[in-house]
DNA sequence: CGTTTTTTGCAACTATGTTGCAATGTGGTA
DNA sequence: TACCACATTGCAACATAGTTGCAAAAAACG
């Protein structure tokens, strides 16, 4: 487990650090998506706020983490699978997000239908968000 | 047109202030969505902050005005159009948001496709933003 | 026109995110 | 292992986004 936190950033030619170390732990432990709230709760008074902004920013820079939008001002973030961790563009995402309980899921093996857009318009990343009731809400 | 307005407001048993007239008309007049700041900056000294934070409130709670999720945490407000005014809840859109000139569009007339959610995930509402360059600039 | 109710503006506050810079930590090398 | 160059961190300060309480002002309504 936590190898393979250190594997991660060597991968992407990152130095090995406390911050980086603990929270790239945090998300590959985590099934939904962090915002960067959750992140500083979990690790307390251990790392400036700073720290945990640019480190999100690296993150995302390097693959590793993805972005989800949302409608209510706080990003979120969600590690990038394997298979699309290749240095592609993770053109396409569907989450979801629980009304009831807030977690956010990335579902990457739910197919983004592709859609016939307006003359002119060129798309280039298209994000679902799906909002609802989640499985273990609806239980 | 001004007509218009106050028509909407009457309609949803509004008062008839300043700014909402204000506010209501400049969305009919811009064919994009509008962030608060982009109100603030057509309003000048005008209107408080504070009161266009709750006039656009006001507007998503009567079905006036939705919102659109982003990635760039800036939550975005546009018109709801005449077929889905009637109360109903607004459970799809599609936008498309240009990575060049930032103008956010409501392709409402873009069917969302249905999509095979894992078992147990309930959906309420989805919403979908395309991004990448607009019908203007690509020409 | 006067009363009731709604809306506004102000002040203060929370949350979110960014930038510059000095101090510290990491990685590579002798 | 010690040293050096460079990357990363923490701090302070700032910028943007959004909320709440409350008194004053404006609408609505008779």
């Amino acid at each position: 487990m936590h190898a393979q936190v250190i594997d991660t950033l060597k991968k992407n030619q990152l130095s090995i650090t406390d911050s980086r170390k603990t929270i790239l732990q945090l998300f590959m432990e985590s099934d939904g998506a962090l915002a960067h709230m959750d992140i500083e709760n979990n690790t307390g008074e251990e790392f400036d706020r700073v720290t945990i902004y640019r480190t999100l920013q690296t993150f995302v820079e390097k693959g590793i983490i993805h972005t989800i939008p949302s409608a209510d001002n706080a990003i979120r973030y969600a590690l990038c699978k394997d298979a699309c961790s290749e240095g592609h563009h993770h053109d396409n995402h569907i989450h979801f997000m629980c009304d009831n309980c807030s977690t956010t899921y990335c579902l990457d093996h739910v197919v983004v239908p592709s859609l016939q857009l307006p003359v002119g318009f060129r798309p280039s990343r298209t994000d679902m968000v799906v909002s609802g009731c989640c499985n273990r809400c609806s239980k």
